[in-house]
This record gives C-alpha cells, sequence and structure tokens, in this order.
DNA sequence: ACTACCACACTACCATACAAGTATGGTAGT
DNA sequence: ACTACCATACTTGTATGGTAGTGTGGTAGT
C-alpha cells in the first residue's frame, strides 16, 4: 500500500476538463450555454467517454448543469451561493490574516512585495485578466505563508460563481487603484504585525465583492438565476 | 434557457457513488483498501462506465486515489487536511453560531431541543452511529437556522477525511456525556443571545477533535498518510 | 384556424470491446 | 543461489454502438 508515482503525464480526461474549466470560469463559455458531448468530443478530437467524464467533474463543482436526455449547460449564477461564498470567504481569510500578522515567513512577504509592484504596472496598463490573476495570487500566498494552502484550494473550489461574478465586475468597472491601495495596506499591516488593522483592512476588501451584485444582476440578466 | 424538472430517478452512476461514498465514509471500506471497476460493476451488476464515473467522482472528493493502470484505492486520512478542516470548520461554525445568538428562528430552536433529547437518549443506549448522526444533525441546523445551508454543504464536503478521523474516536474513546453536554450548553446560549459564551462553547467543543489526532494516529497506523 | 398526433433529430445514459500500462510469478540462463 | 527475462493476468484509459427519454416541427384531422 504505497504510492510511489504520481500521474504524470495528463489523461484525456484532464486536458479536457481543465480547457474547459478555464473556458467557463473565464466567462468565454458564458452561463446557460449549451453544450453537448458530441459536440465537444469533437472540438476535441476524442471519444465520448472522457469528455462524459470531464462533464460529470464539472457537475459536481456546480459549473455544469446535467439534465438527463435533455442537454448540458453552462450553470447560471446562483446570487444567494455568491453570497454564502462571499461569507464563508471572508471569515477565512479574516481568520488567515490575523494569523499572517502573529507569524509571516520573509519569503512570503517578499512574494506579496513583488506582487503588488506587478499590480500596480497592470493597473496602469489597463489589463484587466492579468490584474484578476495577481489578485488571486496575493490573497493566495497570505494563505500559503500561513500554511493553509489547502483551505485557499477550498476556497477557490467553493468560490466558482463568485469568481465568475467576480470576472464581470472586472470587466464592467474600473476602481482597480482602489483594489490595488487595498492590498498594499494589507501587506503593510502584515510587515507591522498590526492584527485589527489587517482584520479590518480585509472585511472591507472583501465587501467590494458583494456590493454591486445585485447591479451586475442588472447589466446580465441572462448570466444568473 | 429554463430548467423545469429536476432529475427525479436515481442514475445508476449515482445509486453507485452514494453507496461507496456511504461505505467509506462509515469506514466499511478502510482506508487502503484496494478497489476495482471490474469488482464493484459485479458487485452491483452494472458496466464498468457508471462505476467508473463515480470512481472520478469520490477521487475528486478526495475520497478515493486513482492510480492509472494500477489500481484505485480507499484514500489514507491526511492529518495535516484534517487540521486544516478542522481549521476551516471552527472559523465557520463560530461566525454561524454568534449569528445565531442574534436572530435564531423558533422553529429551529424546537428542532435543537427535540434533537438534544434523542442525544441523551444515544448517549445512555450507547448507539454511537445514532449519536454521530445527532451530532451532525444538531450542527447542521443552526447553519440552517442562519440561513447557511450551503455554507454546511461545504463543510461536510470538505470535512471527509475529518469525519473518518470522527468516525474513528466515536468508536474508540466514550466522552459523549461531555459532547452532549456542551451541545445543551450551546443551545442555552443561542436561546440566552448569549453571543460571546457561544462563541467560546464552539471553540472548544470543536477543539475536541484535533486534540487527539495523534493518539488515533497510534491506535489505527494503517488508515493514515 | 386550431388541435392532436407522430416522425425525427437530438440528448445523455449505459454496455461492451479494445488499447495500453503495470505487477507478478515462473523459467531459463549464468 | 541468483539474476534477467518474459508470458500472463491484472489494472485503468479510450472508443464506439445501441437504448431510452425529450423537444420540435410538420401534418392530418377537425
Amino acid at each position: 500500500m504505497v504510492f510511489v508515482k504520481p500521474p504524470q503525464s495528463a489523461s484525456t480526461r484532464e486536458v479536457v476538463y481543465s480547457a474547459l474549466r478555464e473556458q467557463i470560469l473565464q466567462l468565454e463559455l458564458p452561463p446557460g450555454t449549451g453544450l453537448s458531448e458530441k459536440e465537444i468530443s469533437l472540438q476535441f478530437n476524442v471519444s465520448r467517454t472522457p469528455v462524459r467524464e470531464s462533464f460529470v467533474q464539472l457537475a459536481q463543482e456546480g459549473l455544469l448543469e446535467i439534465l438527463p436526455q435533455r442537454g448540458t449547460y453552462v450553470s447560471l449564477i446562483d446570487t444567494s451561493l455568491v453570497e454564502e461564498a462571499r461569507f464563508m470567504r471572508e471569515q477565512l481569510e479574516r481568520a488567515v490574516i490575523k494569523q499572517a500578522c502573529d507569524r509571516f515567513p520573509q519569503e512570503q512577504l517578499i512574494k506579496l512585495q513583488g506582487n503588488l509592484a506587478l499590480q500596480k504596472l497592470s493597473v496602469e496598463n489597463q489589463d484587466y485578466k492579468k490584474m484578476f490573476e495577481l489578485d488571486e495570487e496575493f490573497h493566495r500566498t497570505i494563505f500559503e505563508g500561513c500554511g493553509k494552502s489547502y483551505t485557499w484550494g477550498v476556497i477557490q473550489h467553493v468560490n466558482v460563481h463568485l469568481n465568475r461574478s467576480r470576472m464581470l465586475r472586472l470587466a464592467a468597472d474600473h476602481n482597480w487603484n482602489h483594489i490595488y491601495a487595498q492590498h498594499e495596506q494589507m501587506a503593510t499591516a502584515i510587515e507591522a504585525h498590526n492584527s485589527s488593522e489587517a482584520d479590518r483592512l480585509m472585511q472591507n476588501h472583501l465587501n467590494l465583492t458583494v456590493t454591486d451584485q445585485s447591479l451586475l444582476k442588472e447589466k446580465f440578466p441572462a448570466y444568473f438565476k
């Protein structure tokens, strides 16, 4: 009972799964889009089996709705799920950043500051997608520094709906200077071991996500449930 | 783009998936057990396809390890994952029970008290599995009363490893009187809107889970990674 | 004009066949 | 006795055919 060799080469299922997941989260496959096993299998030039298995995976994550004998659709964004996801994220992020103020490795702190520099650039260049990635990485780095990588993974897993919502927001309005400024202040608070300030900042930061939820629903009504 | 009819009858994949999941969480399929698509398909008298799809699902949840061309095994319990799961659960449970002290529906409060009565019975009868279920239901009811059902679902999804660990604990030692007493005090705190007391109780309550982790690893070394 | 019906094209679902990688036990050669 | 090799019986991965349920558009009947 020893698990020696990790699976090296990606299986066909894995490839299809990752590709579809990326397209869904990037809104290249918008909520409500109809898919079909056959269509995708032709598109990737593989059989229906691995496609079907990736559908099952994506459905389990809540990214696809499989209606037996009827069709498979990219799931609509459920605002109540988004709210609960935001709630969970808030609790966990606040707990972690407080922990980071107590003890945070130098290496990760440097990584944070490098990330911030890139954020500043992306804001200036109005590079939306890059900024989104850097935002993710910023938060992930905090979790890693606290030895909570798995927790971050769970947040990512949970917040698929929230992420699509955030993607809409980044594409819609443009207050990244604010976001960037908040990130910078959080890094400073961690460095200064200022736990209460960090907690306050994070709370405000994550509240941005929920405020314009109804606004998004007006702008993109077809994407919401 | 309307999703009218929910899928009524369970598909073969769903049946196999649920059955295996239950067996794994109940430790009827202990960590490390080797499975095979063919074996299970014969056992359920179905083809390999739905079995295989349920394997993919269970692997995504971290309950199975699929080693290509080598075999599939019930995953071992990863103590570091257990610790992070406990961390997440603590943060979320504390946040929710504090919210429950502010505002909690009468209906759910009654449900809590009914549950407590059954817990007392189960403790007296030393009915381990029943007590485990009632414990789950107690916590779930708190989440439901706060409109956080999805959050509870996520905890359940996350804590598969933790749950197996807890199952071992319940089978091993016998301090349920303590667990029951804590539950009772929490219900009282909710009713009395005593937020700080509820928070303190929940924190202690969940700390029970982690303390004897190393002890379990000694008792059942083969089940851990 | 309207309704009931039905053929057809589509879907996801499941069973089966084949392919490819892996562990193992026996055997021939040293 | 020991090692290298190979046939074989496993495993999971992929492809494909057939089944059953579902939506749709056309048509015959009223």
